[in-house]
Order: structure tokens, then sequence, then C-alpha cells
RNA sequence: CGGGGUGUAGCGUAGCCCGGUAUCGCGCUUGGUUUGGGACCAAGAGAUCGUCAGUUCGAAUCUGGCCACCCCGACCA
């Protein structure tokens, strides 16, 4: 972290620095490095008038001077480190100090506080990335491990994930597919019989070689692999498993009465993946992966779009993430699929994100492991394939697509704990008497289906809590506290819009679900009126460059079909074609690119 | 694989130029006062300074090798 981000000087910096020169702090700050250069200065009357100072190098602060007769706090933030939202808005302020020392409240440096100890994320505003990665961590939902590329899913992240999970399996089970389990191992042979598919994914394979270990006669107490247990041969960790599934479904598959097969399953894949990003791309990662044979071309077309319904339905419905629903081009096409499905949801950084694929194989892969089956007519003929998946990857769609600066915003069918209760109280009596009112409304609101969490710690004040729920995204929070008690009420907060209000304590429980649907369904309206804004049509390649630099978010333009003005396109301004909408009507245009004809508008965008 | 950077307590770090086993904060523990939006005060625990070797009476600090990680490219979605 420590650094070389140069930035401009500002102006404020020379009043802080002439400031310190005409005494006050001088002498601390020239105990300093010459290397870091002090760059904001803030004078207040904190509440309990002591001085903080923060290290010009690590930008922690301690107390300097505790006489409570210099209400003076300074901050100081060190060259070179990152910048915050907060931070600048000291800068904002630096006007001032000097001529009223006394002016400013601490509510502007306790922000300041609060990120710099840790407990603020970054703002969207500053660093999305920055923003999303301090998110993921803060709201508990996963953290790097050490094993480099690869993710731990924390327990509350994987709650979020079994939700998904529960809402897809359902899904699939009511299409009439059910689960099975396939190896993670896939034999090098059979894994290379689908040429294309094996060549698309082989930069990316992890290989098991060996099968043992000994220990090392060099190295007392370390282990090497033992070089006599070499594999005849190797193994890949499966990317996707159609080349094991396909081989089996060969010694399954001998007459049209076997078909469709129509199985789903959970499970781990590994792509050996150079960048790496929690959630959005890690090196193993868990989805689940629908492989369906079937009789006919039609009936195998019909499932790929089956399936691509199906995802864009859990996207709106349980997401509350609109998707724009389409083909891929050929260069963004499943290596070994005949035609790809997918839909495209639109993040807050105005970057799209690949939430779902389908694939149509053709008889690409009956074709390398030789699935045949006997038709009615008693001809043999070749089997048709689908597959389609989804993956943890969703995580990330649903962090950037609906939270805010204070953490974790979840829709409500996906939210792990529906209710969070928080009693406000100064002793243990006092606990008692509004336990003893929130266990009839816990039990109510789980009568009602409702997941309700009664957060009674008192190891943490009721402000702590606040925040760390809308940390993690609990749709609604109910407060009670002693003035509740007296009058028979409750105070109502909900995450999304951060409205609370306070409500009869009798009301309550036949609230929540109406209200959990109401939060759900504007969840759903906020994202899609931001997706619709986000979507531009333009008309001509300097527009859409305009566009993309400026605005971002998706592109629909006229595109001659040719990959090479797509790629032209991509090298250009890094925008790639997302999918060609499959509800979108057919317009006679000329492409923005390279003026050719084309029958109808693609989308674009620049894209995780 | 190219270019740059960094390894010191669970986390973020100071110290390194100019050698004398280590700074500060968060977090943690204990006690007290607190509790309607991230409490305060006090006391305490916690580090073989990435690793191996060299120089030295003495190495976090100087020298060399190795390892790991991060950022920017390249690759990929």
């Amino acid at each position: 972290m420590r650094g070389s981000n140069q930035r401009p000087v500002l102006a404020a910096e020379i009043h802080i620095v002439r400031f310190l020169r005409q005494g006050g702090y001088a002498t601390h700050y020239a105990n300093y490095p010459k290397r870091f250069h002090m760059v904001g200065l803030l004078v207040c009357n904190y509440k309990n008038a002591k001085t903080v100072f923060f290290d010009l190098i690590t930008l922690q602060f301690y107390t300097l001077n505790r006489s409570k007769s210099s209400p003076l706090v300074v901050v100081v933030l060190p060259h070179g480190k990152r910048w915050s939202l907060r931070a600048a808005r000291i800068e904002f302020h630096l006007d001032y100090p000097f001529s009223r020392p006394n002016g400013l409240c601490p509510l502007y440096l306790r922000p300041v506080l609060a990120h710099f100890m840790g407990k603020e994320i970054t703002s969207r505003a500053e660093d999305y990335s920055q923003w999303y990665l301090d998110l993921v961590k803060k709201a508990d939902l996963a953290e790097n491990s050490d094993v480099r590329g690869c993710m731990v899913i924390k327990p509350y992240g994987y709650s979020v994930w079994e939700k998904m999970q529960q809402g897809l399996d359902q899904m699939f089970k009511d299409t009439g597919h059910t689960n099975a389990y396939f190896p993670l191992f896939v034999p090098k042979s059979m894994f290379e019989a689908e040429e294309k598919n094996a060549e698309g994914f082989a930069k990316e394979c992890a290989i098991v070689t060996h099968y043992r270990l000994k220990s090392d006669p060099a190295q007392k107490g370390k282990l090497m692999v033992d070089p006599e247990a070499r594999l005849e041969e190797e193994l890949v960790v499966r990317p996707t498993s159609e080349a094991i599934i396909w081989s089996t479904y060969k010694k399954w598959i001998q007459s049209y009465r076997d078909l469709p097969i129509l199985i789903n399953q959970w499970a781990n894949v590994v792509r050996w993946e150079m960048r790496t990003r929690l959630f959005l791309r890690t090196a193993e990662f868990l989805w689940q992966e629908g492989h369906t044979a079937h009789a006919t071309r039609a009936e195998a077309v019909a499932e790929t779009e089956q399936m691509l319904h199906v995802y864009a339905d859990f996207a709106e419905n349980f997401m509350a993430l609109p998707v724009y629903k389409g083909r891929k081009s050929e260069s963004e096409r499943f290596p070994g699929a005949v035609d790809t499905y997918c839909i495209e949801a639109m993040m807050q950084d105005g970057k799209a994100l690949q939430a779902g694929t389908s694939h149509f194989l053709g008889q690409n892969f009956a074709d390398a492991f030789d699935v045949q089956f006997t038709s009615k007519e008693g001809k043999l003929e070749k089997v048709w394939g689908t597959s389609w998946g989804v993956s943890t990857r969703l995580m990330g769609a649903l962090i950037m697509a609906h939270s805010d600066d204070d953490g974790l915003i979840l829709p409500p069918k996906l939210a792990p704990i529906h209710v969070v209760i928080v009693p406000i109280f100064k002793n243990e009596e006092e606990l008692a008497r509004i336990s003893e009112k929130v266990n009839g409304l816990v039990k109510d609101l789980r009568a009602r289906g409702l997941s309700v969490k009664f957060d009674n710690r008192d190891t943490h004040k009721p402000g702590f809590k606040f925040a760390e729920y809308e940390m993690r995204g609990v749709p609604v929070r109910l407060a009670i506290g002693p003035r509740d008690l007296e009058n028979g009420t409750v105070e109502m907060a909900r995450r999304d819009t951060k409205e609370k209000k306070v409500v009869k304590l009798g009301d309550v429980a036949a609230l929540i679900r109406p209200l959990l649907d109401e939060i759900q369904q504007n969840m759903y309206q906020r994202a899609l009126n931001f997706r619709n804004e986000m979507t531009t049509r333009v008309d001509s390649y300097e527009q859409m460059k305009h566009v993309l630099d400026t605005k971002g978010g998706f592109v629909l333009a006229h595109w001659d079909g040719t990959a090479q003005t797509e790629a032209a396109i991509k090298e250009e301004t890094k925008a790639t074609i997302r999918c060609i909408p499959l509800d979108a009507s057919e317009e006679k245009g000329v492409c923005v690119y390279s003026g050719q004809p084309s029958v109808q508008r693609v989308l674009f965008a620049r894209a995780y």
C-alpha cells in the first residue's frame, strides 16, 4: 500500500505548512521524514476536547495532548496513501480551520476516524473495486485464503449462496431435472475428446500427475512428491464436466426410450485464472451445471431456451436483478457449443456482468463420445445436447447491483435473516422486560415463515449493531427500548431506503411480510430503472465511444455480424458484444463501425 | 512471462539511510463508568522482524541467494 501514487499539491497544503511554520504543531511535524507531506489539517472541537494526531505515515491517530484546554484536532494525510472521499471532505473544509478553530463539528471527523479505524468501507464514488472488496470482507461474505486465487466463503456468505441454491434447485426440479454427481477428475484422454472444448479450457487446467508423497530425505520433516508414483495418465481437474458426463451418457443411452436425460449437478470446478477477484473470478468456484441429452434438435434447443428463461426468472424474482437475454457472438461462445445463450446484468459502475449461460451443444459431444440411440423408426441417430450453469459469481452480481456505501443490501428472498431485533437497554432488568415482549413477537414472525434474529448481546451497543446489520444487508430492523415499552411501540427500519418509522408493537408482525415484498419490489424497480438509464441507443461509432467513455453501461448499436468488426471494436474501445438480444425487434440499419448493412442492434458494454 | 513494489503481533504499520532483539493504532483480555446510530477511562496479554547464508562482539537494520504476495502489462471471462 505504501506507495508511489503521485497527486497534485493542494492549495490547502500550502496554508497548512505555513500554519505549522508559525508554531502550533510544527515541532511534531518536524519529527517526520521529509518524504512525507502533510496534506490535510482540520481544527475542531472534538467531543472530549483532546488532540488527536494522525501519524503521517501510517494514518493512525493517537493522542498527543490530553489537555482539555486544547480543543484541537489535527488530521494529517500522508503523501501517497490511498485517498478516501471522507478525506476529501476534510480538504473541503481546509479553508476554514484557521479562521474559526471551534467552528467545525466532530461530525466530519467521526467518519474519518471510523474509516481509518477499519469500521467503514471505501465509498463507491472513490474506488468502486475497492468498495467491492471492502464490502465482501466487512459483510463477512468471504475472504482470501492462503491458497492463491481461492477464497474462503464465510458462513454468512455461504448462507446467501444456499438461498440461491434452494431457489434454483426448486426451479430445476420443477422443470423436470434431477441432481446427480460426477467426479472431480477427468482423464486427459477423455478431456481432449471434444477438441474445441478441450482447447478452450486447456490454458487454465490444473493437472494431477502423482498420487503419493513421501518424506524428503534431504529435508527432515518435509514431504516431497514421490517420483515413483507418477500416474499412467494425468487427471485434469474439471474446469467443466461435459467430457466426463458425456462419456457416461454413452453408456446410459441406447434407445429413444432412454431420452431425454435431464441432469443437474452442484459442484466445484477449477479454472486456473491469472487474476482473481472474490466471487467474480476465483481459481476454484462453486456452481451448478445442467447437462441434458435429447432425441431431437428442436427439443434440445427448447431446453436451452427454457433454462435461459429459468435463469432470467431467478435473477429477476429472487435477486431483484433485471437482465438482458440474448445469444453470444461466435467469438464469445462456449467452447464446444453450437450456440450460447446468456443473461447480462448491469452493475452500478456501468460495467456489464454475465450472470448465467445456457448452451446448445448440437451433436458435438455426441460426436466426440460416440453417443447414439436407436430412434422409433429403428434408425441409429446421434444425441443432441445442452449444458447450462450459474456460479458463485452471482454473489458478485448481487453485491454490485444493489449495495451501497453502508454495506450490503439483500433482496428479502435471498436474505438469510429477514428481520433483526435490536433491544435497547441499560441493565439486565430492562433487557428482561424487553425480551418478554420480543419473545412473543419472534414466535409470531417465525410462525409466518420469517427468519428472525433477536440480538440480545450485551457486549455491543445498539449503534454498533445497527451498523453491523446494515453492513450485512438485513432487510428489516426492529429496535425496541424502554420508550417503546412504555408506548407499546417498536421502531421499524428498512435497509433498502433507510426509512424508519415507529409502529404499534401489536401491528408489527402483520406488517413485515408486506414490507419485505415491497422491499423486494423496490430493489428490482430501482435496478431496472438504473439498467434502463444505462442502456443507450447509438447510431455512430463516435457516439458509441463517447457514451462508453463518459457514461458507460450498455450500448445498443448496429453491427455487421463479422468477427473482424467485433474484434476491432473490442480493441479500440475495450467493449465487447455482450449479447445479441433475443426480444429485440428487427430493425434495418448500418453497422456503426463498417457501414455495412445490419438487421438488428446488438448489446455492447465493457464487462467484468 | 516482462516492468514496478512489498514482506515486522490477528490486521494496518514505525524503525532500516547512520547496527545494540522493536513503535503506534485497530482488534483482543480484565475492571469500572456507559447503552435510542459504530462508547469512554484504566490496566494487561500478544512479534523467534518472510527465509537461508555472510559480515560483525552484536543484524529488523549492512551484503548475497531463495521464497511469497501485491500492482501495471500480457492471457482469460
